[in-house]
DNA sequence: CTGAAAGCGCTAACAC
DNA sequence: GTGTTAGCGCTTTCAG
């Protein structure tokens, strides 16, 4: 009556073949020792009756699941996007598949997500960041599995990271601008105290506007983390009214930039001439669009498959492994020249 | 020596309390009984062990994973990205976890992921699109879980769907353009035959004008799905190039028309007034570029949840439940007025 | 409210 | 190249 039977098992293929459940559970395994016929007309016999293999049996006995567990801070954002991308690809080469979840740019809800991943029993887990909660850091010290933090140094890693300073990467901006002639140059991010590596930037620039001997009070909060490029337009147009004869800004990504942008036009501002925009990231929009956006490429992509090149190298021979220092390259565009 | 002891069980847990491991059992299940002193107790003990509940016995024991498998095109995409973030989030209040795969915008790869996905055994599978490889329709078809197409209206439904049609929503755009005076209309879209839904918005585009009685032949190819700014920007110069006389155009997405923008501005050619331009997905940049885009919203986010919605109901009560059918909004902004 | 026994589906370990 | 046995860590089931 029901079409809701219970699914096969490699028992009942075993008993379908007259072999051993063992002999159907090798044939499964590509390297494994079966002659080829038998190989084969298992996984005929297999496929035949519908068969999926059950993967949660197979972890659970032999205590590895192929997951990488990985959190961002939003799904939604074509930096971790790429760099869950490159991890994925990377991964995928050992049949390894990612595990992901979103802070939605909480420390408090890293915590508790990161509990729910190592549930899973992951074989490494890759964090965003270097700042976390107490309990998050013990859960992430305790586990018994790789720890990769990454787009960040941080101060005291916990294992292993793959990243780049935030700050050295504004640093690099402020000097472009700096030796392009520029003086009174502001900041816009968001919030402070929610984005870990917004905060960073934002201290990043105060450091090098000083370290210029220059002013560095012209910062621009423009609502919580991350930044929209509205809220970015928006941003622009306070520190127009604010600080009117301002002459560059650095921007917490190329969104915010973007958006500061689009102010300019509405305002019959000119960029470059009467105001330098820098962003963040090396988002698409910031080749397309008019004009072109200085930036910082970060390597978003990068960070993933070196993370992952990390973590396989790890698993493989369990050989102590390098850290990866990412260093951001500036590249400047219309928008500053 | 090695530091690298065995993780705690419940069964270690249960013997430091002197109980049954099926109450240390009990103590994680928040609506089970067990004196609240008990498990207390040994939710402390477990804190202090350094106990991490182990979700891949538990699943293989009760039968269920609370696994919701996702495959989509790209996760470098806002709108899926946005389906994904609804999705999630309406199955986090009932603490399901989203295993998410992608296609790549490739059939093939998409029956890989399936397969791939179904062995750990999801309760409940969200697919894009209504179009398979023969063997992915009979994974999914065979599968004993609930089967949600999205993003489309099938023909042939494999269980149920949350949707739209793509080609209507085109539909909407051109019924649009006409009855602002526009005759000569042309699409810009990427090769045909792999991104489905681009090939739908396409056909749709075709039908809209033959019902109008225009000429649909002004059809711009550029490039492999997804169409990236830059080449909706490129298609754009050769569709001012090969048709000099055309008078709106209506793009597979948000961002090639943000990239025809863009190209029109490098041309000089005035927007809305000697070029109206509508794209697809409401994508953020189309409400702050110069001039604003007009667009179709999808409900990218509710196609999300109510898919999410959908797999709670059926998995709670198994009672029939509706398919939904999204009616998407075309939303007129100044680059088309 | 608590416990004992059995077993989810697979594979490690060993035997032949 | 193949089979047997046991057990991964949890929870279902039944008993009290």
């Amino acid at each position: 009556m029901s079409n809701i039977r219970k699914p096969p098992t490699m028992a009942d293929i075993a008993r379908v073949m007259g072999v051993s459940p063992m002999t159907v559970s090798r044939a499964f395994k590509a390297d494994s020792l079966v002659s080829t016929e038998t190989r084969e007309a298992i996984l005929k016999a297999a496929e035949d009756l519908g068969y999926v293999f059950d993967s949660t049996a197979s972890n659970l006995r032999s205590q590895k699941s192929d997951f990488v567990a990985v959190t961002i801070p939003s799904i939604n954002n074509a930096n971790f996007a790429d760099t869950v991308g490159g991890l994925a690809d990377t991964l995928a080469t050992r049949n390894m598949q990612i595990l992901l979840g979103y802070t939605n740019y909480d420390m408090q809800e890293e915590e508790r997500l990161i509990e729910q991943l190592l549930r899973r029993k992951p074989q490494a887990i890759v964090v965003t960041g270097g700042r976390h909660t107490p309990r998050a850091r013990r859960l992430l010290e305790t586990v018994n599995i790789p720890v990769i933090e990454t787009w960040d140094i941080p101060t005291e890693p916990i294992g292993h990271y793959v990243g780049f300073s935030n700050a050295g990467a504004v640093r690099q901006m402020v000097d472009h601008f700096v030796s392009a002639g520029h003086r009174r140059i502001a900041f816009i991010g968001g919030d402070v105290g929610r984005d870990t590596r917004g905060s960073e930037r934002r201290t990043g620039f105060i450091a090098a506007m000083e370290a210029h001997g220059l002013d560095a009070s012209r910062l621009i909060a423009a609502g919580a983390p991350p930044i929209s490029m509205r809220e970015g337009a928006n941003a622009m147009a306070r520190l127009i009214e604010i600080y009117p004869d301002t002459q560059a800004v650095v921007c917490v990504s190329d969104l915010a930039a973007y958006g500061a942008l689009t102010e300019c036009r509405r305002l019959n501002v000119a960029v470059p001439e009467r105001f330098a925009i820098g962003g963040f990231g090396n988002y698409e929009i910031g080749e397309v669009c008019v004009p072109t956006l200085t930036t910082i490429n970060a390597f978003a992509r990068e960070i993933g498959e070196k993370t992952a090149r990390l973590i396989l190298d790890i698993l493989d021979d369990g050989l102590p492994v390098e850290d990866v220092r990412i260093t951001p390259e500036l590249i400047v565009r219309d928008s500053s020249r």
